[in-house]
DNA sequence: TTGATAAGCTACAGTGACTTTAGATAAAGG
DNA sequence: CCTTTATCTAAAGTCACTGTAGCTTATCAA
């Protein structure tokens, strides 16, 4: 049986990271001592390196969790699985495009400013005035 | 006079977002009518493209918030604001490599699956056993 | 057995940048 | 005057955690 601090420690998981994801389900309910502490079987250290390693890779929670409920029932066809994997490709590649045309623009701005005053700065020039991009950039954030 | 409807519609900005800007002093408090509606001046609507533009490239509202400050002072030198957008450009360019690292094991993983069941899912085979990914990926998340 | 230290517990607030909801009030046009 | 549209406040929800406070349990040496 193992602590949550092994746990923590075999998978880089901060401990109240783990609790958060028995809270919401994600995680079963950990076994307790008599004195409360969770004790965990190899099993769900291995559920725990699933998620870990899906996060790393960028799935959200809900596809983690359905990618769980997929690998718990092995007989069934993997095309769910797959088309989840392909979906979270597709926003991938939508995003490195975003910030493809992020970079141009901020490569620009920053190389044409000679760093004079605020009020012929081209970064800030830029910044008021959106007809100075090259590109189009409507979705907000990364 | 402007209603705050009219700088959501100008700005492409939901109207809570205008409100959200005021309650965190990133927006003037706007002067209000008899009825207690928010009106707006010219300059407000500016300030508000300004934010919208910033977001659009990426920069987060704490950024934002110095180069308005940067922006409303224009006889100081503009090399904060320089580094500011360089910064950001950093940023971008890691964010884009660690999605390019992403985007490879995501691709092969989905190519090498050819749809079996779930037992053999190539997919959900990478995603227990990270020594099948040909990149190190600490980082979580996008 | 004692006592120090490390590890764990719950519960709740905070993060960033909003979005959503509910319920009430104001403005504008016919 | 009436209806429709716009706006108001306040609070909770989103995502995926992280941090804090104040306490209890486990472990090991002396
Ligand atoms: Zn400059
Ligand atoms: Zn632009
Ligand atoms: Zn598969
Ligand atoms: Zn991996």
């Amino acid at each position: 049986m193992l602590a949550i601090g092994t746990l923590s420690r075999k998978t880089g998981t901060k401990v109240q990271t783990i609790r958060y994801y028995e809270q919401i389900g994600l995680m079963n309910e950990a076994g307790r001592t008599s004195g409360g502490q969770r004790r965990y079987y190899v099993k769900d250290l291995d559920r725990l390196a699933f998620i870990r390693h899906s996060r790393q890779l960028g799935f959200s929670l809900d596809s983690i969790r359905e990618l769980l409920d997929l690998s718990d029932n092995p007989s069934q066809s993997c095309a769910e699985a797959d088309s989840i994997a392909r979906r979270q490709l597709r926003q991938v590649e939508q995003r490195i495009k975003r910030l493809q045309a992020l970079k141009k623009e901020l490569k620009r701005m920053v190389a044409e400013c000679d760093g004079e005053s605020v009020a012929e700065c081209k970064v800030l020039e830029v910044l008021r005035d959106h007809s100075e991009c090259l590109t189009n950039h409507d979705e907000i954030g990364a």
